[in-house]
DNA sequence: AATTTAAACGGACCTTGGTCCGGATCGTAA
DNA sequence: TTACGATCCGGACCAAGGTCCGTTTAAATT
């Protein structure tokens, strides 16, 4: 009814490092013709440019395929949509930081015990969050599209990893989303900036969470 | 640098009924004018026809302001944007909600004990959303307008009250942000769309997760 | 009833995300 | 080196959200 026949492909997003695999992290990418993987970094480049001078608001996408010098239609071959933009920009924090908890040093990386593993975790995704608020929020707006990206995913994976190894019992899929849902740029952005909260406020609710969900039922 | 002076003021959803008023609900209504009351109601009759008829997807404005008889100036000044359109579209079944928890019967109204209400709370959200996802997901866009929308206050606040008796020691506010993050739209239209879970199944990870949460601290 | 004013109206207009397709380029195989 | 098919490019084009402002009208006042 409503789905035009996709004059691209729709790119999955090719990553323009590829550092770090694992479960739920993108598909490689099909190896970029010259013209075109040039054109790819002059349009990242552009992007990162208009949003230093403009914010993200300033960030159009005719604005970006010129300043790329490159033509409109090439911006949308390349990244889908705005959002797929946006969100490429975004990649590279986030694979440093999912580098920093798959083989970074403790307590974030391998070496605490999970429980310990998993409040930092929280707390690094937190303050990561905090700083690049304006850009994670504007690729935000397609709001299910948010649980399916490899980097979302990715950490989804972790988190219910660590789970596993603490409470078993539980769902720890669920679990993990709940505890993720709890760190969304959104929800940090209205706390912190709408209602003034501080982070520490934040950084003590995550430790909390963590400590309740975690705890082992009592018998009766 | 980027805000222009908003030619309409903004409308604060003046909302279609007024039956229930509580902490953080909508600033009542500056009472319209006779012909925009009218218009009003035209527009969101419009609107919900649209919807029937031709799917979220097929509410344009400018459908809509057609629709109704109306120039598309005034839909928008009447709602906003297409957001605030859509939200006052789900602000019906919002009270209905409302009202349930507020003075309905137990579980979920008062008179049963605060961990039953809580358990039952969440049960009744996921199942209402579970319906509307269409509807709930369009008007999602503006990722973080959706905290400060007053329906969404209302329901925070009675999760926090909830939450004070149980486990007054707590961060309230922010476990209760975080319990309804687990309810939130567009992860159950990921989860249950997209992932193929049952709703039973989000509904026991629910309740384990109110359980986990108010559990009280177990001295080593 | 006439006057006045704040509010509402309508629809032309602008911006921007997104699409299409003829033509230019790259990579490769002969 | 030439030829050829796949891929990519560019920018005209379209749709829809959002804005502006001259005109109309409800309602309060005299």
């Amino acid at each position: 009814m409503s789905s035009a026949p996709q004059p691209f492909p729709m790119p999955q997003e090719p990553s323009d490092a590829p550092p770090l695999l694992e479960l739920g992290t993108a598909p490689e990418e099909p190896c970029l013709r010259a013209d075109a993987a040039r054109n790819r970094a002059r349009l990242l480049e552009a992007a990162a440019r208009l949003i230093a001078e403009h914010g993200v608001a300033g960030v159009t996408m005719e604005a970006v395929a010129s300043a790329a010098r490159v033509g409109k239609g090439t911006v949308f071959r390349r990244f889908g949509d705005r959002t797929g933009l946006l969100m490429a920009l975004l990649d590279h924090s986030g694979r440093r930081l999912q580098a920093d908890f798959l083989g970074g040093p403790p307590p974030l990386g391998p070496g605490a015990p999970p429980l310990e593993r998993l409040r930092a975790f929280g707390v690094a995704v937190l303050y990561r969050s905090a700083e690049q608020l304006e850009l994670q929020l504007a690729a935000q707006p397609e709001a299910c599209r948010r649980f399916s990206h490899p980097a979302t995913q990715a950490l989804r994976t972790h988190v219910t990893m660590l789970l596993r190894q603490i409470v078993p019992d539980a769902d720890c899929e669920l679990l993990a989303h709940t505890l993720l849902a709890s760190l969304d740029p959104a929800l940090i952005h209205h706390l912190t900036r709408q209602r003034g909260m501080p982070m520490a406020r934040l950084e003590a609710a995550w430790v909390d969470l963590v400590a309740r969900v975690t705890r082992t039922q009592r018998p009766a």
